[in-house]
DNA sequence: GATGAATGAGGGTTCATTCAT
DNA sequence: TATGAATGAACCCTCATTCAT
């Protein structure tokens, strides 16, 4: 029965199954068999049927994800009015709903520990934080000193991967809405001193601070 | 070369191979045919002449790379004097040359990446977290309001974690020292607010801040 | 090459191979590598393809005997018709064709080695055991006295083994024809002492006798 | 400290040791390790310095076993009297307390598993087999007419042998002196028979018969 | 005499992949 | 389109054995 579309149908099945079977079996690394067996289909010859090696299907799965991200990221800042909008849009879209499901956040897990490894992966890596990297540089200009705009942004980044980083090794010990704040609030506090975002100019009063 | 006493120094090598390994090889799953090549040792035999098992070996490595970190920290909190000072030894064990070699962070996230598949990886991941947040959030109980201890530790901890998955990543996007300074700056800024540190209540001055 | 339902054909083949391989190697423990060759296959895969493990191909092997015997025992005892009848057909059952081959007497050899070993093999030859024993006493009630049908049914036993056994060790010692009449015979005289049987009550004749 | 006699010593605690290793260990290949662990010793090394090899010392084990199995033959048949006495000298041979200590039949067992595949020790086996039944056919002679020699012998050792392979498969199934009694019963009503044994010549009366 | 170091062969198992159906 | 057959590489581990101490 040769339907028409099938082809996207499995492949969505089968990348949907990859993240799945990260999550499930830890962090390891997926076997086809589990993949399979996860998306209810029989035998892994499917896989080599639809993808050109469980390289390659890996690959789709993160640049799916990848995709998700970004146009999360593209959505959001592109609604944004202010530089400082826009630098909370890009927190938001790192804690957004579909990118902080325990699959998801295991999948990002895998694919870091595997940019070292694979230039592929390293490629993608390097694409996604140039993206958002630049994103958050490109608002921070407008509100920062030029000689700050690197550290902010570095710091930013760092609070965000390491709120995931700590996510993904025990999800009892984090809530992504109390990290999505605490990364906010940081940032708040922080470009208030420059006397931008909601507080006044010198932070005389009890004011938040990071974290 | 039966010498006597051959045992702690194959031991050492067999644990300093591995994280080599860990680290050339990318974060994959470290062959002991690699590691023993890597240690100049023929055949990996050896390996299980040393230890019970491979498993045994990674556990060996990981438990010498947390005890040399929590060595760190205890070292330099016992000697600090202020709580203020305490928060910023623990941060400094963080980024103290021994855990910040390429070798050594791409253990920790080879480590990392295995602790939610792993049941005594993440018995070691437990109690190195609660040792360090533990010791952050008792120097914090002095300096913060009861209600913002956990945010405030939660934030430095992300902030360390963090930066050492950025630098995992990619070596040649982070400076430590760097990284390291930027997270004493947020601490200092943001402990500032509460009328402690060194500095002065109002940071009049092109206050520090956050990152 | 690639066929369906090869699945019971290579099952049967790789059984078969078993039992070959335990007799001309001897009653080691037989290696998957060996077992593919006899088979005429290549590369040990194939056995996890078709089986769980080696251990479940070696269960499969034992259990596809001991239905053979079973089976035999089944078939005789069913049309046996006096009770002396049904004892004499569990010892034809025994020494059949099908249970005597020099591979087949191999494999019991090999099984009986491995019980004391694992436990799965216990199992099975507990249940071979009682199966037998018990159709031996439940004929043997009707035939001798009830304080006796022990020590007859475990005599019986004890031969049938007995013979099983040395014809293993060497099987030019032994001829399975003569050991089936040799316990025929034996079981014929001492059954006749209780005025059984085909014969008269008193051997008067140069009487059978037992072995 | 060159112990004299420290030879003789090491090298029974190691055969005792191997005996031992196959009965705990189920009937499956002793290791060198279990056996140098079993005997105190450390490191296997020791094996080689008193045995030439693993297969020499397993030899050395079953020539042991052997020759205190024909030594208690060769004592009770030299004081038995009558042809009937001998035979019965071999039956308690067989069934002596040294012989039948759960490791010493474990012993046998194993030893008879690797005489199909093992040269040597299938040299063993013959020799201890021609010994005994050479013995009991001698004395047989003198009891049985000339054509019935050959069955009556192969009986009393399959029955034997039946007992020994019974009892090394589940030791609670059959108590020795059951075995021993059986087998003793079963030769005294056959030979009787014959117009020899305790009983008279023919057994008019409710004789007892084999088993 | 006895030990520990080191090696290498060989075993079972997992797994991605190719091919015929 | 999809499945099952089959292969071969790679891995961990066990174990007997040799050698230097």
């Amino acid at each position: 029965m040769p339907k028409l579309g099938m082809e996207l149908i499995r492949k969505r099945e089968l990348i949907r199954a990859t993240t799945a079977v990260m999550h499930e079996s830890g962090l390891a690394e997926p076997t086809l068999a589990a993949i399979c067996a996860r998306a209810g289909l029989s035998s892994s010859s499917i896989v080599n049927h639809y993808f050109e090696s469980k390289q390659d299907l890996l690959e789709c799965t993160m640049r799916d994800l990848a995709a998700g991200f970004l146009g999360e990221v593209a959505l959001r800042v592109s609604t944004a009015r202010s530089a400082l909008d826009k630098v909370r849009a890009v927190i938001d879209a790192n804690f957004a709903p579909s990118q902080c499901t325990p699959e998801a956040v295991s999948a990002w897990l895998w694919f870091w520990s595997r940019v070292p490894t694979n230039e592929v992966f390293a490629q993608i890596e390097r694409a996604i934080d140039d993206h958002v990297v630049g994103e958050l540089k490109r608002a921070l200009h407008e509100i920062v000193p030029e000689a700050d705009v690197d550290d902010v942004a570095e710091g930013i980044m760092a609070l965000m991967y390491g709120f995931w980083l700590r996510f993904a090794l025990d999800q009892k010990k984090l809530n992504i809405q109390t990290a999505c704040r605490i990364t906010q609030d940081a940032v708040v506090s922080k470009l208030s001193l420059y006397g931008q975002g909601h507080a006044g100019a010198c932070p005389s009063s009890p004011t938040p601070g990071l974290f």
